[in-house]
DNA sequence: AGGTCATTTCAAGAGTTGTTGAATAGTCGA
DNA sequence: TCGACTATTCAACAACTCTTGAAATGACCT
């Protein structure tokens, strides 16, 4: 994950709508939810979902996938756990602090990420 | 944390200068670093710099602390630590792959957290 | 083909965010 | 107290984001 990748996942989640929806979709799995089912149980006019579910999946948070006439969105936890792992390592892994927090396990998220070593892009 | 303070600090992250800013402050520590030098660094004009870090101050991811004519200041390691942990704990919990990566060590950032457990706000 | 359903695209408008130069406030040293 | 220095606030403007209703697209059923 490249720095603009990391701030577009950032943008997108910046949002109190696009949270909602991540928290909805993510008990979901990979089945993930259709469209209108999303819009239904939020609330939300169908405009609205479109322009922020595409956000998310633009940004490689969300990925979508067509049944007959349902899309179906689910989270795409690489992508979440890539945004963590970006922020880990390239804003805080010096800090005893954070670095501690999730030294061992991050790294898992990703064969990228090299939290122990010393990547700096 | 909560909902509105977790956007917010992601909202703060979501931007390429306070990136930027996070990145450098963390390796200066607890001590941080003045202002002026910060603007030196970063070439970045005053008001804009102040801009962006009363947001990230405002946020909750930076601290400020004045010495003689010079403002020095410091990432906070909790506030950083928090908001990632809110992501995993609100958005991603039940996912297993994100689950995996940090259900063990995250909790250590901050009591409030019980990444096994099954809270949610 | 015609009707209906699910979803997206479009265009307009309101609101928010970020940048800039000019002005202001506070601190220090002579 | 004066001048220099550090940093913030202000006001204006440009750019971007979000929301809305109307229109369009694509898929299914009869």
């Amino acid at each position: 994950m490249d720095r603009s990748k990391a701030l577009a996942a950032l943008s997108a989640l910046a949002h109190e709508t696009r949270l909602d929806l991540i928290r909805l979709l993510t008990p979901a799995g990979e089945d993930g939810m259709a469209a209108g089912q999303i819009a239904e149980t939020l609330g939300l006019a169908g405009p609205r979902l479109s322009f922020h579910l595409s956000a998310l999946e633009q940004a490689g948070l969300l990925r979508s996938r067509k049944v007959a006439r349902n899309v179906f969105y689910s989270v795409d936890a690489r992508g979440i756990g890539a945004t963590i792992a970006y922020v880990l390592n390239h804003c805080c892994c010096d800090h005893p602090e954070v670095r501690a927090a999730c030294t061992h396990r991050v790294g898992l998220l990703q064969g990228e990420v090299t939290l122990s070593g010393t990547e700096n892009t």
